[in-house]
DNA sequence: ATATATATTTAGGCTCACCTAAAATAATAT
DNA sequence: ATATTATTTTAGGTGAGCCTAAATATATAT
């Protein structure tokens, strides 16, 4: 059994692997985990031991096979609530991320699966995230950046880069005469779309 | 702010207060949470603290108004969500109560109360028992036990006393062809009724 | 009333997941 | 290449929530 600590540090591998590439800092975990780095490399080197990351002495981590199913599931948890929270409690798309983050740990396959069913097997959550599937396979994403777009054309927002809920609010009242989803990409300051 | 354990405890001590009277001794608290028995004078001592009870040595505890109030809205939140997943997600009603054991403890008033919404404002949870309101208060329970009926009286079943899983599933076999829901007595071993 | 049984508490210990301070290692600047 | 700075690890410690074993208090039987 995983422990709520052991899922918190795996999806925040996960999301740094995403982000910055293969390996993963102490300190980039700790900062995203706001725990002591000195407390992330005792964990780490438990997780290690169980086979859910690969860890090399001041080297940083990687997630095993197992360790990346297991953060998927996570991932795949937190959206699905997301879709939930938003499509059938009418909760705003800057309101859900908290609670999620509590639902994602619920611990039931069958709930999984049924709520899955009950949201219409929904592809992405309410900020244009990619839902992973049971197995943890991703749906490809046709969705390109706002940039590749010209003046003039046609497209529809499908997703945010960035998910502070500042910049959801933000984007909500500037457009909200627009579609409300759409590719953002901070570090290019950008908002981007796809067709 | 209250923790997982303290929750699981409030809850144990308000149920015991219920079945068993006013005083809940240290034992039957151990035995429903199964805690050692030290652990769980531990533990009481610490909430007796926090004014969550009172506590005097060696006499058992009972719930402060603040504990009360705690204790009730987590009953709250574990009903609402075993009607979400009986009526939403197609659950049976004797799967719902280990899922509804994580849910209960979600912390966000909003959630709840527009869970509450979500569902229609329900009275009473899939085994017939009642939810309290948002400050703790019950509706009042019009029904009568079994026993208060007599051969060949027309009522409708609102709920059980027994909630095991097994006894769940029995009633849904043999009594399948009745309606869904009755009131039942396992220590006077009989099955009741309402109006 | 005393002996026996049961319930409760005390004392000491454990694991988990965190902490701070100091030491060791790695990266960067001169 | 060496000094400085930043990162990572080690060592020692903490509180929460549990444990066992032993001591004490309470209830029950004779």
């Amino acid at each position: 059994m995983t422990s709520l600590a052991e899922e918190n540090y795996l999806k925040a591998i996960y999301k740094l692997q995403e982000k910055h590439g293969d390996i993963v800092s102490t300190s980039a975990l700790a900062e995203m985990l706001e725990i002591n780095a000195a407390s992330v490399t005792d964990f780490i080197k438990k997780m290690a031991v169980k086979k859910l990351i690969s860890y090399q002495k001041s080297k940083g981590v990687r997630l095993s096979e197992q360790g990346r199913q297991i953060a998927l599931s996570i991932i795949r948890k937190h959206r699905l609530w997301e879709v939930w929270l938003v499509n059938k409690l009418n909760f705003k798309w800057d309101e859900v991320h908290e609670i999620a983050e509590q639902l994602e740990h619920v611990v039931s396959n069958e709930l999984i699966e049924q709520l899955d069913e009950h949201l219409g097997y929904p592809k992405t959550d309410p900020h244009g995230d990619l839902i992973p599937d049971a197995k943890g396979r991703f749906a490809k994403n046709s969705s390109k950046p706002l940039l590749d777009h010209k003046v003039g054309d046609k497209t529809k927002f499908v997703g945010v880069a960035e998910h502070s809920n500042s910049f959801l609010q933000y984007l909500t009242k500037t457009i909200s005469s627009w579609a409300m989803n759409c590719w953002w990409n901070p570090l290019r300051n950008s908002i981007t779309v796809s067709r």
